[in-house]
RNA sequence: CGGAGAGUGGCGCAGCUUGGUCAGCGCGCAGCGUUCGGGACGCUGAGGCCGCCGGUUCGAAUCCGGCCUCUCCGACCA
């Protein structure tokens, strides 16, 4: 393993990576190639991930729902740009009952079509709107390389669906759910993210504009981590959506999708993971505290387990996730290697020493070192590992967006560009053109990443030029090599 | 679909050029004992028709032919 606050370099960093997530016993290969098994460690920290996605989804007022996993064809076809972005990509059931299908259904690899049929025939009135709806689902695309969490067959995700009575509300609410992911990954993914506006090249097939947040990998790579898009009336107008106005006119409504997929867990391995394994932010962490008796002999052993039954139940109280790690015949040594390379944020070790000392050794995982190690009393553990695992959250973002700021640059001319994006990311004033990014992509393999937001908000094209290929600049992007 | 590589106990691999004492190593696993504050050690043991089919041969993991699968690099990519 090679992943440090150093960078690996990208070969040697995918090899770290998949390594990472099968010692650390988050996922596997499924027996159809492409397709992933995520076993129970792995599930526990995306359902840490749903919950925390979950609670803002209610608080912005979105309700959760099922659509069905079979889609018919013809519902598909009928977005012209959606089609033609999905095509190539589905799983398409031509089967059923052991007979041929009339119509062959395909496997959802997004659902506004589906939901876009329910919503026209739940929409009537103004009154109706804003219809706020989020499901989680697996979904299918078939990929023709697959990478266990950023790039599989099949995976699981949210897809919130709305519809809004105008175009103000419906970009509202796109903007709105990005700032939620964005909330997200960086209170409780500890990453820090670059919000954007996708190129007409990269957006959403259908959509008539794509926001998405892109985090910075340890390798530098970029990684889209959620997006939302902002539909005009694509889809209302593809499915039949819409409402009488105050005015008792029939309009059109104006629709939004946006999600976030088990590629998270991707980029969190990827953003905060070391040469040792996974570095998990506490507030995801399926095992926030892991306890490590020490012993030698009985009365040893006695003395101090009573002393980790204790704690375990004082932290478990304080609503702590924490776990004891009793398992025999390994070495205390053997299990510190462990539960760093799974990822658990602090370790606590007890031993007679700290026994007869009244004290617990508190280890962290994200300061290496005598540095990361300090003895704690037994009375204030308490409150001492609540506040060491907020600054653990807090210290892993701070790493994450020094090492993302130390690599982002700007360019001024394609030479520069060329050169720069081979060890970084880089932001340059772009046409927004696909002719552009094709050639962007083809000489340096690397693509449009977004046009910031806020750095757009304080910077007018006017007058300036891509340097790539000297036509007027839509705004500034940036350009990285991606996921 | 192109380019490269690999299929041998659960995992990682050696053996193949030169066919026969070749069914081997490390890790892991099971039992017992000693260990235990940074990946412990000893002993004993379980586990493989060497990817599949065919051919050559007295004899094939090894040579020949065909097939299958997987991995990596590309192409593709919400």
């Amino acid at each position: 393993m090679t992943a440090q606050g150093v960078t690996p370099q990208s070969d040697d960093f995918s090899r770290w990576y998949t390594d990472v997530v099968q010692k650390a016993d988050l996922a596997d290969y499924a027996p159809v190639r492409g397709c992933m098994i995520i076993k129970p460690y792995g599930y526990e920290l995306w359902e840490n991930v749903k919950a925390g996605l979950d609670q803002r989804f209610k608080a912005t007022g979105h309700r959760n729902a099922y659509f069905p996993l079979l889609i018919p064809m013809s519902f598909i076809e009928k977005e012209g740009e959606h089609v033609k972005g999905f095509a190539p990509e589905l799983a398409v059931v031509t089967h059923g009952g052991g007979k041929e299908l009339e119509e062959p259904l395909a496997i959802r690899p997004t659902s506004e079509t589906v939901i876009g049929h329910s919503f026209s025939r739940w929409i009537q009135s103004h009154r109706d709107l804003p219809l706020l709806i989020n499901q989680w689902a697996n979904i299918v695309r078939w990929e023709l390389r697959p990478r266990l969490f950023l790039r599989t067959l099949e995976f699981l995700w949210q897809e919130g669906h709305t519809a809004h009575a105008t175009e103000e509300e419906a970009q509202e609410e796109a903007m709105r759910m990005l700032d939620v992911y964005d909330d997200f990954v960086v209170k409780e993914a500890a990453i820090p993210v670059i919000k954007g506006l996708k190129s007409t090249q990269e957006k959403f097939a259908g959509a008539q504009s794509s926001y998405t947040i892109e985090a910075m990998m340890k390798n530098k790579w970029a990684l889209q981590s959620g997006t939302s898009h902002n539909l005009g009336q694509n889809f209302a107008k593809a499915f039949d959506i819409k409402f009488l106005d105050k005015n008792n006119e029939l309009q059109f409504c104006w629709t939004t999708s946006w999600g976030v997929s088990t590629r998270m867990i991707g980029g969190i391995i990827m953003a905060h993971g070391d040469d040792k394994g996974l570095r998990l932010p506490p507030r995801l962490a399926p095992i926030q505290v892991i306890v490590v008796p020490i012993w030698k002999t009985d009365a040893e052993k006695e003395s101090v387990m009573d002393v980790v039954q204790d704690i375990h139940r004082s932290l478990t109280t304080a609503d702590v996730r924490v776990q004891i790690d009793d398992r025999e015949g390994l070495t205390p040594g053997f299990k510190f290697n462990d539960w760093e390379m799974r990822g658990v944020p602090l370790r606590m070790e007890i031993g007679p020493r700290d026994v007869k000392s009244g004290s617990a050794l508190l280890v962290r995982r994200d300061i290496p070192g005598k540095k990361g190690r300090q003895s704690l009393p037994t009375d204030r553990l308490v409150p001492g590992v609540a506040a060491l695992l907020d600054e653990i959250q807090e210290n892993l973002f701070q790493q994450a967006t020094r090492f993302r700021d130390a690599n982002l640059h700007e360019a001024s001319s394609y030479e520069e560009l060329k050169e720069i994006v081979k060890e970084g990311w880089v932001l340059i004033p772009h046409c927004g053109t696909a002719e552009c990014e094709d050639k962007i992509k083809a000489e340096t393999k690397a693509t449009s990443r977004c046009f910031p937001l806020d750095i757009n908000k304080n910077w007018s094209p006017e007058g300036k030029k891509c340097p790539v290929c000297g036509r007027p600049a839509q705004g500034l992007a940036y350009f990285a090599r991606a996921y």
